[in-house]
DNA sequence: TGTCTTGTAATAATGATTATTACACGTTAT
DNA sequence: ATAACGTGTAATAATCATTATTACAAGACA
């Protein structure tokens, strides 16, 4: 299993805002033509983002802007916007072990631990990058 | 999105066999009772790990074993023996980006080697932990 | 040979993700 | 104020991966 596309496309988003924000009026409309997915689909991760002050929206003709510097932007906010990222944690779980088993009861308290760390080491790596990093990336290419 | 639990529920089994092997007959059925999940989705992963040689099985009241020691299992080769690490990544992206815009264009190769980044960071902790921590560690709780 | 167990195909059930339509409502410009 | 444009969101469907389950063939061992 994956970490689902509408984190790449929430930063396809961002990165495309940060991008065209001082040359065009960003919209749903032009952001999904951009990343190939439906408005409606831009549009809920849009609500996300912007609930975490990612992103600034007002309705009508203006365009959608960065809710602040793209240096103070990281992916991983990006990520934890639009994935739920606490209530369950990257791993899985099954979910009846057997309790009268010594293994059964204990796994998941004596393995989760070590998934745990796994999963902020990723998340550290993810902190370390920015929306700017990227927009400066996607410029250089550009050239 | 998460990482299925079949990747949990393999640990479980690999601990299983590990904890029990001295002392009973460990088949699918076994498993099956400890994990609570069908038996057939213990033999599946079964042949996933066999396959990667971390379990050892034969047919008949044999019962499973590992197919080395436990210290050289690590959670890592688990993972790799029943997710499909190397195809995909454990980044989705999204599937049509407009090659028309720049930013389309361009973001996956300017996003890539972050996310490769992010990932391996993870499964450089999974690396890092065996079946036998896991073992001992089930053997001090239940003292 | 009989019993136990694995191997695996086939199918269904479940659940999350993604796509799409439709329309109410806010914002801006004229 | 009103028309034009854009967002917010409910409702529904399509798609896909995961997980469950039944059924049966075939290997291993006493």
């Amino acid at each position: 299993m994956q970490i689902a596309s509408r984190f790449t496309i929430a930063v396809h988003i961002v990165a495309c805002i940060d991008y065209f924000q001082k040359s065009t009026s960003v919209t749903s409309a032009f952001l999904a033509g951009s990343v190939g997915v439906n408005r409606v689909v831009i549009r809920t991760l849009m609500t996300k983002l912007k609930e975490a002050g990612i992103i600034a929206i007002s309705r009508g003709k203006t365009g959608v802007r960065l809710g602040r510097r793209s240096e103070e932007i990281s992916l991983y906010d990006v990520y934890k916007a639009v994935e739920s990222v606490d209530e369950s944690g990257l791993f899985n779980w099954h979910s009846s072990p057997n309790p009268l088993c010594p293994v059964g009861k204990n796994v998941r308290r004596a393995l989760g631990e070590t998934l745990v760390k796994a999963q902020l080491s990723m998340e550290k790596e993810l902190k370390s990058a920015t929306i700017a990093d990227l927009t400066a990336e996607l410029h250089k290419v550009a050239d």
